[in-house]
DNA sequence: TGAGAATGTCATTTT
DNA sequence: CCAAAATGACATTCT
């Protein structure tokens, strides 16, 4: 991508002198300073990606069974490993439940998308994100409606307290700095959240294509991390699909890495966009099924770049692991000719070599015929003819003449 | 902690 | 000419 599309490029240059290293540049880029370029894709990232949840996520893809291309764990060929649920599930509960707000959407913009329809029926707002003093798990119990932050960043939390040896014991009121860690520290494999179009907040959000929609769509402030809390099941919608805890499948004593423990940024976008299918239909279903799945519901202009953005992005994702696997097929393809080429030059070489030598035993007996036949020749008064003035030469034909040295025999001869 | 590998993403080119 | 695929380049994260 050419040098500048990533808005923090354009800081003053003295920043990026001083951060040398991309790390150092990105922290750099947190600071306040607002990017002065626009960067439409700024815009395309959930501000409240911390609040992902991967207990959310194993529990929509039981509903939502993966097709062929999974990016994501938990979106595999075979059967996600926790789900215990038949695919058609997915279709009947999912859709039913995200179908039906669609015959409300006429009435207004997205908020018909929301509860009680809508994921989980929570809402994605910074109003309702619980702060510090939010009361916690066991009281959330009773609220219905909890806020899909708050139980994102539980189950986050939880996630990441596996992912660190079970360390998310005592759940306090995190530190904004660590949940803010947390999402920078995203595994680029879809978890990667550090980039340049990252939106922690919505200053500095870029006036182009989507940013100001995704925008809207955002007006979110990181809340801090609860626990996991059983409250989540009973106030999703999905909660008649008991989920089970996320817990990938890892090697002993490897730690397993982020993206193992969550899915991608997409599908969080496409969660907060309130996307009624999933990432995976988005990405994968064919250019007929796709639009008339889009034309199903009634959605806004975000979600549709949204929606779009996660094809492109999804297909992309998978063209550039066909691109790097072909190209690791040409590197080990151009190795093979490269050992079959040497071994054909070693053999061209010793053909060569024979050649020569025999090359070199053929003029040795032309010379030595040439000085027999000559020394063999007499003018008319029966002299020899010195060499110095005459010498053999052969015709096309065959035929052999004396000539003198002055002259030459026409080529053609 | 730095280097290199792996991966995601965007812009551009190719098909 | 347009859409999709392929690819180069860059950024980030992982090992």
């Amino acid at each position: 991508m050419p040098l500048g599309s990533h808005a923090w490029l354009f800081q003053p240059l003295e920043v990026l002198q001083e951060g040398g290293t991309a790390r150092e540049r990105v922290e750099e880029r947190e600071t306040p300073v607002p990017p002065p370029s626009g960067d439409p894709r700024q815009g395309l990232d959930v501000p409240n990606e911390a609040l992902y949840d991967p207990a959310l996520y194993t529990l929509m893809h039981q509903m939502a069974p993966a097709a062929s291309y999974g990016h994501c764990p938990t979106l595999g060929d075979s059967p996600v490993p926790s789900c215990s649920q038949p695919a058609p599930v997915y279709d009947h509960h999912y859709l039913d439940i995200m179908a039906a707000p669609c015959s409300r959407l006429g009435v207004g913009p997205v908020p018909a998308m929301d509860s009680p329809y809508s994921y989980s029926g929570m809402v994605i707002s910074s109003t309702l994100d619980p702060g510090p003093g939010t009361p916690a798990v066991g009281q959330m119990d009773t609220n219905k409606t909890a806020s899909l932050p708050g139980l994102l960043s539980q189950a986050l939390g939880e996630a990441r307290g596996r992912a660190e040896g079970g360390q998310a014991e005592g759940y306090g009121p995190p530190q904004p700095c660590s949940a803010q860690e947390d999402l920078e520290s995203d595994s680029g494999l879809s978890l990667n959240y550090s980039d340049g179009d990252s939106m922690e907040t919505t200053e500095g959000l870029e006036p182009s294509r989507l940013r100001s929609d995704y925008a809207e769509m955002y007006p979110v402030g990181y809340g801090p991390h609860y626990p996991l809390l059983p409250a989540f099941q009973e106030a999703s919608p999905f909660a008649m699909q008991p989920p089970q805890p996320f817990k990938p499948q890892l090697e002993k004593g490897r730690v397993p890495p982020r993206a193992e423990l969550a899915c991608s940024r997409d599908e969080r976008r496409a969660l907060a966009m309130k996307i009624p299918f999933p990432t995976e239909k988005i990405v994968n279903l064919p250019v007929d099924d796709f639009n008339e799945l889009v034309s199903k519901y009634q959605l806004t202009e975000p979600q549709l770049a949204l929606i779009r953005d996660i094809r492109r992005r999804g297909k992309n994702k998978v063209a550039a692991q066909n691109c790097r696997k072909r190209k690791l097929e040409n590197i080990v393809q151009l190795e093979q000719d490269l050992e079959q080429l040497g071994r054909e030059r070693q053999r061209l070489l010793r053909d060569r070599g024979e050649v020569d030598k025999t090359l070199g035993l053929m003029k040795q007996k032309l010379g030595q015929l040439y000085r027999e036949v000559f020394l063999m020749l007499r003018d008319e008064a029966g002299n020899p003819y010195s060499p110095d003035e005459y010498s053999l030469q052969l015709t096309t034909e065959g035929g052999v003449f004396l000539v003198p040295r002055s002259k030459k025999l026409d080529s053609g001869d």
